[in-house]
DNA sequence: TTATTATTAGTAATAATTACTAATAAGGAA
DNA sequence: TTCCTTATTAGTAATTATTACTAATAATAA
């Protein structure tokens, strides 16, 4: 599990950095999902943290999450689900998704390469994919 | 590329053993995606299969990319973008995600553990991920 | 403490996807 | 082949996740 306080601690220097703001909302949204690791949908972010802060709004969570993803402090978990899901985890792993309930669970590449069948026990796998993401040569100009 | 005539002879194989009617929109839904390289979203599809078949509608797009996503022929390539990408290749391969424009390429995933810079030339990679798609223990009862 | 302006709450708008209904047509039976 | 049954479709309405807009608020620097 990561250590939330040095989450925020980093969410700090960037926002510094970036000329951005280190308001409470960003505190909470982040500490909130640096402090799961159920993969939290921005809905699942909205209530929980509503719990700490009644007033944030629902809004506030979609623009908080997109920037602390340009902060590079969360990213997206890429599914195929309805719900855009975030990690805060940024060490390299792998996710299991359970494509029924859209579970997501952190998968740790060395023993899944080594046996995939025994190094987790999530459930039955169908799909295994890699993804790799970048700017294309056409974008890049 | 794959062969699209194999590709119509097994949705005629798949849609007698499911018991599911061999409809014209469904073989040229297909017939569009296993025809191109591009991983075209729902109203790529559309916009393609409209010029050979003007009466279709959208809502039978996307209920044919159910379909044929529950028969097994085509698949949802997972990313982070708006709109769902399809892809009718089911040989093991991986895709290379512009993260800008969106573009998907096919990565051959053998070239891409030997040697992950020289492999392709598809763009400057951000991120690299596996994901694992299956059904969980808890779903599983 | 004050001023500047990024950020927020609340709500409206957008866009992808799904649901509904009457009409149509695929495929089996006669 | 022709007729029937009912899965499927076209057209449109509804839904749902996400984004945009605006006035009010509050984080930072002077």
């Amino acid at each position: 599990m990561i250590n939330v306080d040095d989450k925020i601690q980093e969410l700090k220097e960037r926002c510094a950095k970036a000329n951005m703001r280190l308001t409470p909302q960003r505190i909470e949204v982040l500490k909130m999902i640096a402090g799961v690791n159920t993969h939290p949908d921005a809905e699942t972010v909205y209530a929980e943290v509503k719990k700490v802060m009644p007033s944030i709004s629902l809004d506030t969570v979609y623009r908080t999450l997109t920037s602390l993803e340009d902060l590079g402090l969360v990213f997206k978990v890429d599914n195929e689900l309805a719900k855009t899901r975030y990690d805060a985890d940024l060490t390299p792993h792998c996710h299991f998704i359970c494509v029924k309930c859209g579970a997501v669970h952190d998968v740790h590449i060395n023993d899944y390469i080594k046996a995939p069948d025994e190094s987790y026990d999530y459930g039955e796998v169908l799909q295994t994919n890699l993804q790799v993401k970048g700017i294309c040569n056409k974008c890049r100009g």
